[in-house]
DNA sequence: CCTTGACCTTCCCGTGACTGGAACCCCTAT
DNA sequence: ATAGGGGTTCCAGTCACGGGAAGGTCAAGG
């Protein structure tokens, strides 16, 4: 299987592939002519990998991860921490990105919007 | 006024402050020694600066509305503009977060983490 | 006068996770 | 023979800095 028909199965990028091969996340076989050989193993990896990151899991906890799944003598306690930082992590980001829209809330709707040079917005960012 | 001096009134990092004069943001002037001298307005920019950066604004955007609040002739729509496309912005990715967010807290909270391989976020990561 | 240590300077590399583009090879069909 | 649509590698750029090296400057103490 070359990596445009991977590409079209796993909704990824080829670029992005070739990505992941490059940090060793996949071993692609190659055919004679130097083309990537994909196998259905890969695919499944592939698939795995676009997954975990569409959760927002760094390449390293994918990394982590894949290596688990690939581990019959895993403890689910593993996965469960790295799912559990993570999780962490986006509350944090979460509760920071909720502070600047509340405060941008604020902002935008005390601001008139006319042609008028004044401005609420500016005088919060340029307030002493 | 020193850079440290400055890094300490606007709790930014010298390397920063570096930084926003390599790109253009400020053009501190300089002393004899050729060390940056930096006058009240650097520091009442850099404040401004940090302030808009914590609010989540870009590099770019931070550029506008710094030229924004040094023109008198501003329209207030041009700011609100700016900070309306970013707030939507923020709105997007909070919506990414709190679906990922729920997808993951659902998913720590089904798996037992425990020193059993069974783990339902790696099935879910390689469902078919 | 010399040294020490805390400043300051520039320059270059690394980050994360790709994306774009150039230059080139391969395969099939006409 | 050529055209096109694959594929390949390699290099540069993204964003907003941070780390660290190599070296100049300044004030204080011996």
């Amino acid at each position: 299987m070359n990596i445009s028909e991977v590409a079209r199965r796993t909704d990824l990028p080829p670029k992005t592939i070739r990505y992941y091969e490059e940090i060793g996340l996949i071993r692609p076989a190659r055919d004679t002519n130097g083309y990537r050989a994909f196998a259905d193993g890969d695919v499944h990896k592939l698939a795995f990998l676009g997954r975990a990151r569409a959760l927002g899991f760094s390449i390293e906890d994918c990394r982590t991860l894949l290596a688990l799944y690939e581990d019959d003598a895993r403890a689910s306690a593993d996965v469960k921490r790295v799912a559990q930082d993570h999780l962490d992590r986006i509350e944090e980001k979460l509760a920071q990105l909720r502070s600047m829209r509340d405060t941008l809330t604020h902002l935008v709707h005390e601001c008139a919007g006319d042609n008028r040079p004044d401005c609420p917005i500016l005088q919060d960012l340029a307030r002493d």
